[in-house]
DNA sequence: TTTTCTTATGAGACCGGTCTCAAATGCGAA
DNA sequence: TTCGCATTTGAGACCGGTCTCATAAGAAAA
C-alpha cells in the first residue's frame, strides 16, 4: 500500500520560530494555559494566523489522555429509533464540545465486542452501547472508561443505563388487546434468544425484551390466557426466514387476532405481510408497536402505538456519561422513562367468536 | 473540572520488558512490522496476553500520520435518506478496517466548517460531505485531505462526487404529472436559498437541488406551462413556519393539483398537512416524492416515488474515497447513478377542468 | 579459517502536542 | 540600593507508539 506524501503540517515549534519565542511559549498561547504577556500572546496569534496552523488533536489528546470523544454502539442506525436516540446523544456531545464515533453492531456480540475494541483502542473517553447480547457482558465489564447503556439494563452490570418502563408498556398495551377480547395475542420481536426460552423469562437478560415479555404475560394471566409463553416469536429481524416466518404465523390454524411488536421496523414488516395475506387492520387482526415512528400515523388505519421518549433517552444518556467524564463519581443511576399509549386506530374487537 | 485518575495503561514498553527484549523488538511484534525470529514472537505474544496489552490506536496515528479514520458529515442523520448512506459507507469502511465518524450538520453551513475543522483536527484520512450550501465552499476547497461528495455535486470543486440523475427523475416524475393534465405543480424543497432565485436557476449552485429544479422547469415548459418557477417552495424544512407555509400553500387560490416533493421528510408533511386540510390524494392533489422510504408503500393510497440507490450512493462514495486514500490519483470521477420510478397510487388526473 | 551476506536485535530519534521546573524579569517594599 | 515575590519565559522530559540505523550473531561462500 502506497502512502500518500504526508502534507507537512505546520506545527506549534514553526508558530514559534515565526513569532519568534520558544516552543513552550507558543503552545501555551495556542493550548490556552498557563500564563503569557499580552505582547506575546498577540504576535503568536499573528504568526499562526500566517502559517495558517491547525492543531493537532491526536498529538493533544497523546499526552493529555483525553480524546474528547465518545463512543456509541448501537444496534443498527438505519432503524428509525436508534437514529433519533444518537440524535439526541449528539446533540448533547455537541454542546460540551465531544463528538461522537458511531458504530454497528447489527445486533450481533461479536460485531459489537469488536467495536468496543477499536473504540477503546481510540482512547475514546467513555461509551454508549445498546447490548446486543446479553448473556455475554464479559467484554463490558473490563471496559476501564465510563459506561453508559441506553434502552437495555443489564442486571449484572452496575452502570448508568437509562431505559422506558417497558414491562408496565407491555402490560398495558397487552390489556387494550385483552380488553377487546383477544385471546391469541402474538408477541414479535426482533432480539435473537440464545438457548431455549420456553417458560423462563427470567433467564433472559436484556432488561428490554424480558421485561416486555413479563408485561405481556402478566396480562395474558390477567386475561385467564394460558400458554402465552408458546406466542412469543424471536428473531423477526431483516432477513427471508423472518419474513416467511411472520407469513407462516398469518396462515397458521392458529393464527393470532392481535400482534404486539417489539420495533417499530418489525411493525412495518408484519403490516406488509398482513395486507399481503389479504387481511385487514383492525378487523381480522389488531396490532399495536413499540415506537411511534413517523409513518405510525399516515397508514390506513393508523396504527396504536407505544410512544417512547426516544430522544430523551439518547439526551439522558449522554448527560449522565458527561457528567462521569467530568468526575462525577456517584453510584450508577438507572433511570427508567414513562412512556404512553397513543391509542389510533389498528386496535379492534377480536374477530373469534 | 477535576481529572479522573487516567489508568495506568500497558505500553509496549512494559510488555518489552515482561519478554525481556527491547522496545523496539516488542513494539514490531505488537505491530506487525519488521522481522522477527518465531521464539521471541511468542515470548511477547505471551507476555502481551499477560499483561492485558491493549494497543494505543492514538499513539500510532501520531507517527504512521493515517488515523484510520474517516469523517462523514450529513444534513440530518434522522432522515432515512442519510441514516441509509451512512449504513452504506461505514458497510463499506468496516470491510477496509476504517472507522466513521459522524457529524451533523443540520443543513447549517456553520456547523458544517466547525464539523470539518473538528474532524481534521483530529486527523481524519478523509472527508466524506454533504455540503449544505453551495454558494460557501471555501472550507470545503482548503481540506488538505482526500474529500469526496455525496449526493450533491459542486461544480466550483473537482473532487470524487456521488450523485443520482436528479434532473432526469424531475424530468420523468413532472411529466407524469402533466401528462395527466395537472398545470398547477409545485416543487417543494427543505433546502434553504441564498438570496433571490426568481428566474435564475442556474444560479443555485447545490446540484442536486438545481438539476432537479431545471427537470421540473424543462418538463412544464414542455407540457406549456409558463411561470413554473414561481411554483417552486423553497425551506420546508423541519420547523413550525414550515408546516405553516404548507397549509397556506394548500388554502390559497391558487392551490397545485400536484405536489412534486423533494425527499420523503418533507413528503410526510406534505402528506399529513394534505389530510389535514381534508383534501383526497390523488382526487384533490397528486403527490410525487423523492425517496422511496419505508413509509410510502403502506399509506393510502401509497405514493408514487423516484427511487434512489441510496445504500449504493454511500456504497460508492465511500469506495471512491478508500481508493483514493490508497493512493490512487486519477483525475476526479462524477459518478452519476440512474433513478427509476415507483408507480404507486398517489397520482391521478387533475382536478381542474 | 576468514570474509561476506543475511537476519535479528537494540538504541534512540521522532511525531506534535502538554507540562514541570528552573531561570529571568519586573516591581514594590525595606 | 537591595531583597522578596509574582509573573513571564525557556529548556527539555514525556505521552506511546513507529522507524532508522548500527551492531551482533549466524550462515554461506571463499
Amino acid at each position: 500500500m502506497k502512502r500518500p506524501p504526508k502534507a507537512p503540517s505546520v506545527t506549534v515549534s514553526d508558530v514559534a520560530r515565526e513569532a519568534g519565542v520558544s516552543k513552550a511559549t507558543a503552545a501555551r498561547v495556542l493550548g490556552g494555559y498557563g500564563t503569557v504577556s499580552e505582547t506575546v500572546r498577540v504576535a503568536v496569534l499573528e504568526a499562526a494566523r500566517a502559517l495558517d496552523y491547525r492543531p493537532n488533536e491526536l498529538a493533544r489528546s497523546m499526552t493529555t489522555g483525553r480524546s474528547g470523544s465518545i463512543g456509541v454502539v448501537v444496534g443498527d442506525i438505519e432503524n428509525p429509533f436508534f437514529s433519533l436516540a444518537v440524535r439526541g446523544i449528539s446533540d448533547v456531545a455537541r454542546l460540551s464540545g465531544i463528538n461522537v464515533i458511531l458504530a454497528n453492531s447489527g445486533e450481533d456480540v461479536e460485531a459489537e465486542k469488536n467495536a468496543i475494541r477499536v473504540l477503546l483502542a481510540k482512547q475514546v473517553d467513555g461509551l454508549i452501547v445498546t447490548p446486543a447480547q446479553a448473556g455475554e457482558i464479559a467484554h463490558l465489564k473490563e471496559i476501564a472508561c465510563p459506561l453508559a447503556l441506553l434502552d437495555r439494563a443489564l442486571p449484572g452490570l452496575a452502570v448508568d443505563t437509562v431505559t422506558v418502563d417497558d414491562r408496565n408498556a407491555a402490560l398495558q398495551a397487552t390489556r387494550i388487546l385483552t380488553r377487546e377480547g383477544h385471546r391469541r395475542i402474538a408477541y414479535v420481536t426482533a432480539a435473537v434468544l440464545s438457548g431455549d426460552f420456553r417458560g423462563a423469562a427470567s433467564r433472559i437478560n436484556t432488561s428490554t425484551v424480558r421485561e416486555r415479555i413479563l408485561g405481556f404475560i402478566e396480562a395474558c394471566r390477567e386475561a385467564g390466557i394460558e400458554g402465552a409463553e408458546r406466542n412469543i416469536h424471536f428473531g423477526s429481524g431483516r432477513s427471508e426466514s423472518a419474513h416467511a416466518m411472520v407469513q407462516r404465523l398469518l396462515k397458521s390454524q392458529e393464527r393470532p387476532t392481535a400482534i404486539l411488536a417489539s420495533d417499530s421496523v418489525v411493525a412495518l414488516d408484519l403490516f406488509k405481510a398482513i395486507r399481503e395475506c389479504g387481511f385487514s387492520i383492525p378487523r381480522d387482526i389488531s396490532l399495536i408497536t413499540f415506537h411511534d415512528a413517523d409513518w405510525t400515523s399516515v397508514t390506513t388505519p393508523p396504527i396504536t402505538v407505544i410512544d417512547q421518549p426516544v430522544y430523551a433517552l439518547g439526551k439522558l444518556v449522554a448527560e449522565l456519561l458527561i457528567r462521569r467524564l467530568k468526575g462525577d463519581d456517584r453510584p450508577p443511576e438507572r433511570i427508567v422513562l414513562p412512556t404512553t399509549i397513543i391509542e389510533r386506530m389498528s386496535v379492534g374487537p377480536s374477530s373469534e367468536i
